[in-house]
RNA sequence: GCUCGAGUGGCGGAAUGGUAGACGCUGAGGACUUAAAAUCCUUUGCCCGUAAGGGCGUGCGGGUUCGACUCCCGCCUCGAGCACCA
């Protein structure tokens, strides 16, 4: 039963149900079901301390509306919620108070489960997951050491990218623009020893997955971007007088006759080797020059272009012409073979260093219409030897073959793609499970019969060397997993790229013994220490935040489950979200790495669903009123619980519905929420009589309230299936303001109308269900009502057009052809007086819909 | 610069080749009330007109069509993404 209430109470109406559903465990599923699975996933929130934002519960709302209906037509739906709570804010926040990490993201926790309950939502809450819990991040730190095993976990010392107000690396993902990703800070290049992961191998399996998901183009297209793939030719040339030989990557090899110069990035070992005396310094000061350039700079001042000769000189291999070799660093060292042929006729920017460098622009390709000297479209060759006349397809072909027989050239594939940067100098995020052993140990060990650590243990050892000294990996073991966080007295990060772990001495230096995998503290190791130990350090640095949320829609199948990070036949039954809802800003980083692990799941039979998203959709930005980004410098923010406490769960719910489409950016209106709240009270009234009594309604509507009913029966239908949640909502206001009006509905009708709100307003619609049929069982359970597509009209109104312009409108039969509606067109004055004196050239009709009549 | 997406009343938006402005907000007028709130009714794109009525109108300019917010061509503006990737 529902509760006592006379007007619309809707704090005791959704409490009521809040803790109805609770007791009832209404929402739970479990895998023993024989009804087809539905699995509509959000991208889970991380706590912070602000709490929940406005901008929230509009993904969640809308799944919700796509869960609630999908179990009404008989699915059973998994719909579960959890915590991303390793991160930067909790870290920041321990260093200001002391207060463990642990502790501030509990109680963020807190907050936001009791937040979003307060919505209602039809979520499993016996499913919640959270990233720092030790029986979850147990299973990413066994991914990670599944990737080392395969290979796909290494160290390099390489420059990246280091922020030195976060004290922390970066992945490129995380660089936009030059700035941090978070807090927009400046970052700069460094050389750091880093964890990285081989997501470059799976360029091409994350390329073509695209093509089986039902994504936003736009964010397909995102992540084509991003991986950059490019085919073209490396070509090779000797450098003249020097036995060195410079490799370039062109994706134009038709325009190499063409090339009137080479240029190697500042960082290329070879410009060094091949300067000649004379140019030495001007080449070294310009090294020097552009390594005091942040990025920033060197692509802030993309359009005034710098460089250097190098006094040196390249040979064409397919005409033997001398080319000058340049340093620039419009060339970027990462990419390609960090070294170009410079083809300044048909590449904008080769063309402007040449014409500031007077460096000769000869052109080979003739476009359409090219009678400008820089050209960078394809074409007919010209100038270019045996291969004149050629198009520069053909030529692309022609010139490769070619090289290829002069062992000069290969076909070659690029990609923009990185590798992901997987390490960071952080307290607050998943340790890494690995200890590192001196080489020689090391080597002493993976020999040994018996040697406990093999579990993980790659084939080529991962090793770094310092100081001179040469350290190996040891991958800790399934059986040492959770390896947990130490406390510390200090989440301060160093500036030198040390990680505060590094710190925790007890911690850090261990003893371990090879055979029977122990692992002591070094602290409370003494020469008496029985048996074979050998000493090491575990790894300092942590997993980024994004490790956590890589694969957290695959332990939502069965949480609690201790032996795999998803139990098989849940992960069969389940299989992967049909449906993810969330903001557009992840397009490249958390959809590409959970992309990356999924298929690395695929491959060692984790898992067995190739694409871990099936659908996607992104929710757009609500803005505040003034129609700018919400922020507390604006004080334009919206707090959920304020509305939430003067209008309830079920009108911001409805509000945020009603707004616009579901992917677009709109502004928050106070105004609004009045109207949909005026909404739900004229329904309560419309359901619930003065006394407080549910209103008794008859055994038959009327013919104009079955009709709208149905009407509005397919409109909801076919919008939540297409999530146009506004329009939905518009339809359900045109049925309620014609029931208002007509006065008679059926009870059944009464129930139906309900059905169709439950997505959207759950409380109310339970409640006053609960009253009508005095059943125990929810709202949610009926099954979804069906639209009947019948012909009820037999008299349609037409429009009429006299030469295009609208001049009235008539009743016809819906079955009417032209002579039988232009005979009640002739008897209406108002019409018909358009066309005295004129002939009729030609009538159209379109059934049903219009009649244009054309007249001279 | 390149690649997408979008431009409709006072506002959020609806209509994807067939009566533009559904639905909601706001404004105006009215009812109820001692009064206010709440609620209900009428009205609300712009211009001319007391009215009947007429004209204009979906960023701008062309085109296709009996008919265009919708399709095509060329511009303008805003938003997003990428940005020396050879």
């Amino acid at each position: 039963m529902g509760t006592n209430c006379i007007a619309y109470d809707f704090e005791a109406v959704e409490q009521h149900w809040h803790e109805k559903w609770a007791k009832d465990r209404t929402f739970r599923v479990t895998e023993n079901s024989n009804k087809e699975k539905y699995y509509v996933l959000d991208m889970f929130p991380y706590p912070s301390s602000a709490g929940l934002h406005i901008g929230h519960p509009e993904g969640y709302t809308a799944s919700d509306i796509i869960t609630r209906h999908k179990i009404a037509c008989g699915y059973n739906v998994l719909h579960p919620m959890g915590w991303d709570a390793f991160g930067l804010p909790a870290e920041q926040h321990a260093i200001k108070t002391g207060v463990q990490p642990a502790i501030n993201t509990a109680n963020n926790i807190d907050i936001f489960r009791k937040q979003i309950q307060s919505f209602g939502f039809a979520i499993d809450w016996e499913r919640e997951v959270n990233t720092t819990d030790p029986n979850y991040f147990r299973w990413t730190q066994w991914i990670f050491l599944q990737l080392l095993k395969h290979g796909l976990a290494y160290v390099d010392e390489k420059p990246i990218w280091w922020c030195s107000e976060l004290k922390s690396v970066l992945a490129n993902e995380e660089v936009i623009n030059g700035v941090s990703e978070r807090g927009g800070y400046p970052v700069e290049r460094k050389n750091l020893r880093q964890w990285m992961l081989k997501i470059t191998k799976y360029a091409d399996k994350l390329l073509d997955g695209l093509k089986d998901v039902d994504w936003p183009e736009s964010t397909k297209r995102q992540q084509v971007a991003w991986i950059g793939k490019s085919t073209g030719t490396q070509i090779t040339f000797k450098v003249e007088n020097h036995s060195s030989s410079i490799m370039v990557y062109t994706t134009r090899p038709d325009t190499l006759y063409g090339a009137t110069f080479l240029v190697l990035a500042p960082e290329h070992n070879l410009g060094s080797t091949i300067v000649s005396d004379e140019q030495r310094a001007a080449v070294a000061a310009y090294v020097e020059q552009t390594k005091s350039k942040s990025d920033l700079e060197r692509t802030d001042l993309a359009k005034n272009k710098t460089g250097v000769f190098t006094g040196a000189y390249a040979i064409n291999p397919v005409n033997g012409e001398s080319l000058p070799i340049w340093i620039a660093d419009y060339v970027l060292y990462s990419y390609g073979t960090g070294a170009i042929m410079a083809v300044p006729a048909h590449d904008d920017r080769d063309y402007e260093f040449a014409k500031k460098y007077g460096i000769e622009i000869r052109q080979v390709i003739h476009g359409e219409d090219s009678s400008e000297l820089l050209f960078c479209g394809e074409g007919k060759l010209v100038n270019s030897g045996e291969f004149t006349g050629f198009g520069s397809q053909q030529a692309k072909e022609a010139i490769t073959d070619k090289l290829i027989r002069l062992k000069s050239g290969l076909r070659a594939i690029n990609y923009k793609l990185r590798d992901w940067l997987f390490s960071r100098q952080r307290y607050w995020g998943e340790p890494i499970p690995v200890v590192w052993m001196e080489k020689p140990d090391y080597d002493f060990m993976v020999q040994l019969n018996g040697f406990y650590f093999k579990e993980f243990l790659p084939k080529e050892e991962i090793s770094y060397t310092s100081n001179g000294l040469t350290f190996c990996a040891i991958p800790l073991t399934s059986k040492e997993l959770p390896l947990v966080l130490p406390k510390v007295e200090s989440y301060m990060p160093s500036d030198n790229g040390e990680s505060p772990l590094a710190k925790a001495n007890h911690w850090v230096n261990v003893y371990i013994n090879p055979i029977s995998g122990e692992i002591i503290p070094a602290c409370e190791f003494n020469a008496g220490t029985a048996g074979m130990w050998i000493r090491g350090r575990r790894e300092t640095n942590t997993m980024p935040q994004w490790a956590g949320s890589c694969w957290y829609y695959l332990r939502y199948m069965s949480p609690r489950h201790s032996s795999a990070l998803v139990e098989e036949n849940s992960e069969k039954y389940w299989q992967r979200p049909d449906m993810y809802i969330g903001g557009a800003e992840h397009a490249v980083l958390h959809l590409l790495y959970a992309r990356f692990w999924h298929k690395f799941l695929y491959d060692i039979g984790a898992v067995s669903t190739s694409e871990p998203f099936k659908k996607l959709f992104h929710q757009g930005i609500i803005l505040g009123e003034d129609g700018s980004k919400m922020s507390k410098s604006r004080g334009n923010v919206v707090n959920p619980d304020e509305v939430i406490k003067q209008y309830g769960a079920d009108a911001l719910r409805l509000y945020e519905m009603f707004l616009g489409p579901l992917e677009a950016m709109k502004p928050w209106s106070t105004r609004g929420i009045e109207g949909v709240f005026r909404f739900l009270k004229r329904i309560w009234y419309f359901y619930i009589a003065d006394d407080g009594k549910v209103k008794i309604f008859g055994n038959e509507g009327s013919q104009e309230t079955s009709n709208v009913l149905d009407d509005t029966i397919g409109k909801v239908t076919q919008d939540i299936e297409n999530l146009r949640f506004n329009t939905a909502i518009s339809q359900m206001m045109i049925c309620l303001n014609t029931f208002i009006k007509e006065e008679s509905i059926s009870k059944e009708q009464s129930i139906k109308f309900l059905q169709l709100l439950a997505p959207f307003a759950p409380h109310i619609a339970e409640e006053l269900y609960s009253r009508l049929d005095g059943s125990v069982g929810s709202i949610s359970f009926l099954p979804w009502p069906k639209y009947c597509a019948r012909d009820r009209r037999s008299e349609v109104k037409i429009a009429v057009q006299i030469n295009g312009k609208v001049r009235g409108e008539c009743f016809v039969d819906k079955n009417a052809e032209h002579d039988q509606v232009m005979e009640v067109v002739r008897k209406n004055d108002k019409i018909s007086k358009f066309l005295l004196g004129k002939t009729i050239e030609k009538v159209i009709l379109v059934p049903a819909k219009i009649i244009n009549i054309l007249v001279k």
